[in-house]
DNA sequence: CTTGCTTATGCAACAAGTTGCATAGCAAGA
DNA sequence: TCTTGCTATGCAACTTGTTGCATAAGCAAG
């Protein structure tokens, strides 16, 4: 898996600017996906290169020209090939793991802010996956047409319900994490 | 966040070579961060030239001689240090879930199988992390003395755990998944 | 006695990701 | 007016991570 699939992924979902891709990575597709906006500059000129996007120059008012990207058919035709390769599935790597068995060889009750503040950010992550399944997902639809605007939106869905999944896990393993930390405190 | 890291909480676990470490990183320790076994070399070559471990080389007979790594006081300081250090929560990488919104662009259907893949390598992975829970975590011991060494194996389990409840949330959010694309295969 | 597997270590080249910096227009507020 | 902040794009240098290959010893099977 490439950054480009990621960055195909969203310009046919809605086609944009780099700076608006960026902004994209931070949130929505960067719920499962993270890119700097160097990142993407970079690929969108390779992109541009191997015509897999068309560039098309926007003037702005009030601020800078923007150059708008859209997927040309070189790029939905490479989209469309990936999306037949199988991938490996994802390797994991977190540091805050590392952190909690090294913890044993230093003062594991010493970890406990930071295990809590970890604990603070997914619950906000939370927060706002909630309130943007609230606000896009709200109305029952389920049994609607199963059209292909239908199917975007169902499986946007489907992928925001599996970062819901996700923190809920993680704040429940940090509490328990946590519950485990205090067992180690020094006793007055 | 840096390899090292990661070995030195390995080598302190239990001192052993560059290769027997690749084979951590495929078990055990690679449950939350993968390396290969170039990179390992390469960092403990830089750790050894920064004095952060300490190495003996060891004869074997009936195979290669191997070099065992053991954490230098250097290294100890250095992991300490690191553990004082807040972190930032980790960004996750899921190639899966940029399939699954680019599956809109194509036929949703079509990415069943690949789903249905993943979600047999993660009921494989759950499998191992419970045969392994039930080898070395089965002894009810949760009463019992909080010396140092109690801290390595329940803070090693409580990551264990976490491991455990990854995979169980990505196989029920994998059948949620493998749901919605169901509901988009062609009528007969 | 050759082929293939496992242990054990490593180089070199390449691909991907990160960080610091630079530029430039415009808006809002001190 | 000067600074701060947002939009918008980009270069250069650096650090990490991946892939392919090479070596070398011993063991087991055919």
């Amino acid at each position: 898996m490439a950054i480009e699939h990621a960055i195909l992924v969203s310009l046919l979902e809605q086609p944009g600017s780099g700076y608006e891709l960026a902004r994209r990575f931070e949130r929505s597709i960067g719920y499962f996906w993270t890119a700097t906006h160097q990142q993407i500059y970079r690929a969108l000129k390779r992109m541009e290169t191997d015509g897999w996007v068309d560039v098309r120059e926007v003037p702005q008012r009030g601020r800078p020209d923007k150059k708008e990207y859209s997927v040309a058919d070189l790029g939905r035709a490479a989209l469309t090939s990936w999306l037949h390769d199988p991938i490996e599935p994802e390797s994991v790597r977190h540091d805050l793991a590392v952190k909690i068995r090294g913890a044993a060889f230093d003062d594991p009750s010493a970890l406990i802010r930071e295990v809590d503040r970890h604990r603070q950010a997914h619950t906000d992550r939370l927060a706002r996956y909630l309130a943007g399944e609230e606000r896009d997902f709200a109305d029952r639809t389920d049994g609607g047409p199963y059209g292909p605007a239908h199917a975007e939106r169902e499986l946007q869905h489907a992928v925001l319900r599996g970062g819901i999944a996700y923190e809920r896990m993680m704040i429940a393993w940090l509490d328990d994490v946590l519950a485990t930390l205090h067992r180690f405190r020094p006793e007055r």
